[in-house]
Formats: structure tokens, sequence, C-alpha cells
DNA sequence: GTTAGCACTCACCTCTAGAGAGTGCTAATA
DNA sequence: TATTAGCACTCTCTAGAGGTGAGTGCTAAC
């Protein structure tokens, strides 16, 4: 179903006029405010032939049309033309990165403010996810007769330590030994998959020592080696409130519930997660309460490894280009430096 | 100012059956809801005069009463009265500390939620704050020519941990005198009082090896050591959008807001945190955005030590008596479990 | 001191009418 | 054949009018 150049030219317009607006577009608008050398009766003519081809809606006989999913799907794949970033929005990104970049959270958390500010829309951030990275090395330190110090460190450039209890009775020889055994065995896996099945088949084979292989691993699997608890930020959730569409109190509530929820947002992002760029417009997205909303998401990496998601939540109506820009710019710069401070020092 | 008893329970009913209801009472609701053996005329009379004497408003000519910020003030004080748990919220509450305490967060995370899910309101926590700890010890496990582990204790119990990197030219002997130093140096400070100010006089004292003492201090106060960012969990935020008096979105606007701004709500747990349970009523609060809102906070402590505040914003016709009933229980089991877990294991 | 009665006030609901924006359709036009 | 002008029609939105009900203040009687 090929649309003639007309019809795309008078559908670009009737959405992007709706995204200004937010009010139903007719088709005297369209005629007034842009020189198409057409009369507002053959632009009605063409919006009602887009209306049966399924990309406009008609709220109620003789209003205006607004996009419909199909329209708003189309728009972003075809027509939509993306701008360039404004010289103010390249500063504020810019500013991300002005922290000492010791402190991975606080970069993410300012990252979520900065987009939600930008956009004015509402910001998701998932911080760094370790656990999407790989094994790389185990290294023990015995610290006295009972503790050891622990130290992992990821593909990705990740140290964590850990100290741990030792069992009496376990020369530093065989410490050293199970450390190096662990090491083999480990190298290379991401992190989510060294699990409790991993653990039995480790005891199999260690059948002699597994008290100590058991207990490291309970140990590291609870300690924050393995768990960085990888919260989600949120950022100008109250920019919801601004938009028209949601001036029903309910319509917020049912919003706002999901956004509480953090199980709800990983399902977002995890879902999102497997484009680098993803544009997910309104019934497309899985969770009902917030069908009435676009999500668009990107990932950022370490090397060749996605290790979190960012995303900006909106209405349907949302500035498409914008937004696809300035989460674009801001993962690209994200990966960029994350990339700069953590790979293979 | 003393009020008769008669006008006193007048008062008193006014303000729960407002708590209720949400709408302004007139007299011929008490006169008929409640025997007071009184006729509405009479009670119309005792309500004028409550409003004289400033405990009641009315917000336009004729209609019925509400309680004026200082009549909620007066009630908190003297009228209400305490009422039990009932079975099902000491459930929820005991269901809190069902998780492993490993980790805290999640605890303090879950209290959050519950709080929000019993009271209908937002809650406000805040995790335990390493800051106000006092410094214990400090011990230092070498491990290679190059790198030393660092691991700290407070007296709250709190185990912290780094590896740093050590300057060339330093015996095994020295970096531990110098470790002596700081443990008699900093004994029974507080965390937050370990700061710059102190670092300069220490050089002093220890010209000769200032580089080392610098950059260790450097360490430990940029890494986790002495800064674990006591993040703000916030619990059912869209609970205030069930507020009758918040129908209006730009006063949900401005709450919003404020909620959002880490700075505001650290704000607003630090100024209430002196006493160990506090109601804040209306323009009681410093943030202007929210003055038509209440905070009921409480204080949550390791032993004797102060470490956290948790709270519950609502609107100022909130149900103070529930609130202040469950916030008091929650921070006596917080209280309660983390000195057993945590103090002098 | 308490109460009954009454006039009065104000918010809220419903109903109506008119304005405005926009459509669909038809007939005329290039 | 594609485009346009014109017109009747539809639907939302707003403002105003009128009625209702809850509640008050005041006065006079108990």
């Amino acid at each position: 179903m090929n649309l003639s150049e007309r019809k795309k030219e008078v559908l670009q317009l009737v959405i992007s006029e709706y995204i200004k607006s937010a009010e139903p577009v007719g088709s005297r608008t369209i005629a007034r405010r842009y020189d198409l050398g057409l009369s507002s009766a053959t632009i009605r003519n063409e919006m009602a032939d887009l209306e049966d081809l399924g990309y406009l809606e008609q709220p109620y006989t003789s209003s205006g049309r607004i996009p419909s999913q199909k329209g708003y799907r189309f728009y972003v794949d075809s027509l939509m033309q993306i701008r360039d970033l404004s010289a103010k929005e390249v500063a504020w990104i810019q500013k991300i990165f002005n922290f000492k970049l010791k402190e991975i959270d606080q970069v993410i958390q300012h990252a979520a403010k900065v987009l939600s500010t930008l956009t004015h829309y509402t910001s998701l951030v998932m911080g760094p996810q370790i656990e999407k990275s790989c094994f790389e090395k185990l290294q023990i330190y015995p610290l006295d007769h009972e503790k050891a110090l622990v130290v992992m460190v990821t593909d990705t450039g990740f140290v964590e330590n850990k100290i741990i209890e030792l069992p009496h009775m376990l020369t530093t020889d065989e410490l050293f030994r199970i450390v190096d055994y662990m090491n083999k065995k480990l190298s290379g896996l991401s992190i989510d998959k060294i699990t409790g099945s991993l653990v039995k088949e480790m005891k199999m084979e260690l059948i002699h020592k597994m008290d100590f292989i058991e207990q490291t691993i309970n140990l590291l699997e609870q300690s924050s080696l393995f768990h960085r608890d990888s919260r989600i930020y949120l950022g100008g959730t109250a920019n919801i409130l601004n938009q028209p569409e949601f001036k029903d109190i309910n319509k917020i509530k049912k919003i706002f519930n999901v956004l509480e929820e953090e199980t709800m947002l990983s399902r977002l992002l995890e879902g999102a997660s497997t484009e680098s760029l993803k544009v997910t417009i309104g019934e497309e997205i899985e969770i009902e309460e917030i069908q009435e909303c676009s999500l668009i998401t990107a990932t950022y990496s370490i090397g060749d490894k996605t290790i979190g998601t960012i995303g900006v939540i909106g209405p349907t109506r949302m500035d498409y280009s914008k937004v696809i820009t300035i989460v674009g710019h801001i993962t690209h710069k994200l990966t960029q430096t994350l990339s700069e401070v953590y790979k293979k020092d």
C-alpha cells in the first residue's frame, strides 16, 4: 500500500501539527498554515482517504483528525525528519560528564535528570548491570587465618571486592588451588549465568572441598559482587502532568502506578533492550496501563558489551524527532565515556 | 486560653469528621451523627466560638467548617486518641523483616512500600546514614607492593572496605605506624566530621609523610567508605492522586516537583530528625510548595545512635492517629532489629 | 443557657442556547 | 478527471439561568 507523495505530505503535516498542538487537526488549519497550493476541500479529501487507510482517526464525527497508532508508526519509520541538537542541548548533555567519573551511578542519575529536562518528558535510566558483563578473574588475598579478601574483575573493567570468612581446615595452598580452579571454570561466563546450577556442577568435580566452594559461591552470590542492585532512576515524573492528554487524574494514576513499580520498569527497559535504539508506540507497549504512551529507549555499552538502557516515556503524541536525537546522543556519549574509563586499563 | 470540655468535644468531632469526609462539616451533621444531647443550634454557636478562637475556618460564608492549622495542631497535641494497630497491620509490618537482613537497603525500601500501603499516603524513608556513626577503627592489609586493603569499622557495626594504591617509598612498618596514628586520631569521631580541615591538622603533625596521609584520606573520602549515597526511598507517590483536596493538577504538580528533588527531601527529613517522632502541619513545613501537606517523621537507631528517618507525607487532613501509630511501630521494630544485627557482634 | 424557626448565602447541578470548528456531499470548474 | 466552492449538518465548548440543598446567623421564645 504505497501512499502518494501528496498523501505523505499531508500525513506528515497533520501529525507534526498534532504533536505541537495536541488538538485534532482540521483541513483548513493545514491549508491556511502551509502553502501546499491546495484548497481545504482537497486536503479534506486526502485526509478522508488517510482515515480509510488507517493512518488517521476522528475522535468524533466532524472533528479534526488525529494520528492513529499506524500513523505514528509510519511517521517514525518513514516521514519524520531527524533534527540536529541545538547548542544549548549539547551544552546540557556535556554537563553530565563533568563529574569525576568515580561515581558512575551519579553520572547515570544526572543523565536521567538532563534527559527529562531537555525532552520535557519522563526519563528512565537503568544503571550499569554488572550481570551482563563476563567474569574475567578472581583474586584472593588471605588477610589472616579466618578472613580473606576476594576481588572479582569483569571483562568490562568493573572491580568488585568482598571480605569472606574462611573455613578453618583449609591450607593456603589449597585455597589458591581452588581459586585457580574457579578461575578456569568461570572464565568468560556472563555474571548472571553464575548461579546455583553451576555450583552443583562444581560440587561434583570438587566433591572433597564442596563445603568451601559452596560457601564461597553463596557468599559471592549474596554479596554485592554479583548483585549490584541496578536501580532504575526516574527523572521528570512531574512532566507527565503537563501533557494535556493527561489532564484526567485517573489516567495519571494508572501511569504513576506503573512508574512506581520497579519490576514494571525493568520489564519496559528489558523488553526494549535488544536494539540499540527503539521506538515503541502506544499499544505496542506490553503493559496495558500505559498504552497511551510511547517509549523511546536506547542502550549504552562498554566496548561491545551492552550494559544498560536509557529511555524516555511520554504521550504517543511525543516529539519523536527531538527525543530520538537527544536519546541517541546521550547514549553515544555515555558509551564513549564509559569505554574510555573502564575498558582494558 | 482554655477550652471548655464541650468545645473540645465539638472540635474533636468536627476534625475527625472532616478527616473522614474531606467535606466542610456542618452543625447538623454533628448533631445528627453523634448524640451529644445538644441541638444543632447549640453546636452552631459552639462552632462559631471555635471559629473566633481560630480553631476552625469557613471556606465561604455559610458553608460548614473545616479545621485550621491551629485546629489540627491542638487536635494532634491534645485531642486525638491513639489507636492500636489492627492484626492485619501488624502482620504487614512483620513482613518487612522477613528478608534476610543482609541487604539492609532492601529492608528500608520494603519499609517504604509497606508504610505507604498501610497509610494510603506517600512515604519517605532515608536509608542508614553512615555519616552519623562514629569511627571505631581502621585496619590495613597490604596485598602486594602496590595495593592495600583498608577496612573501616564504625561503632554502629558497619564495615566498609576499599582497595587503595600505595605510594612507592613506604615500608610496611611505616604503613602500620601511620594506620596506628590515624586510629588514635580518628577514634570516636563521627564520620561526617572527618573532612578536609582534619586532614590539614594531621598534615601538620605528620608533615614528613603528608603525601601518603592526604592520599589516603582523599581516597577514603571519595570512596564508598565515608559516602554511602544514602538514598531516600519513596513509596506510594501515586496515593497523592487519591486525595480529594488534590484534584487540581497544579497542586499535584507542585508537590511532585518537591518529591522529585532529592535535596528537598533531605531537607524535609533532616529538619524533622531532632525528635524521635514529629508531626509537622501545613505551614509549619519550611518548603512553601507543600504547605497544604502534613508530615509525620520518626527516627530509627542502632543502639543509641540515630541513623535514619522515615516519614509519611499527606494532606493536612491526614489521619494523624493512624499514621502516628504505624510510623511509631515501624521505627520501633526497625531500631530493634538493626540493633540486634549490628550492635557489638 | 438552649432551642426552634426563618431568611439568607453559596456551591453545585442541569438545562438551554449560541458560537465555532470541522466535516461530508454535491455541483460547478479547469 | 482532479480540484474547488458552497452549504447543510454534527459535535464540542462555554456561558448563563434557574432550581436544589446544605449550612449559617440571628432573633425570639423556652
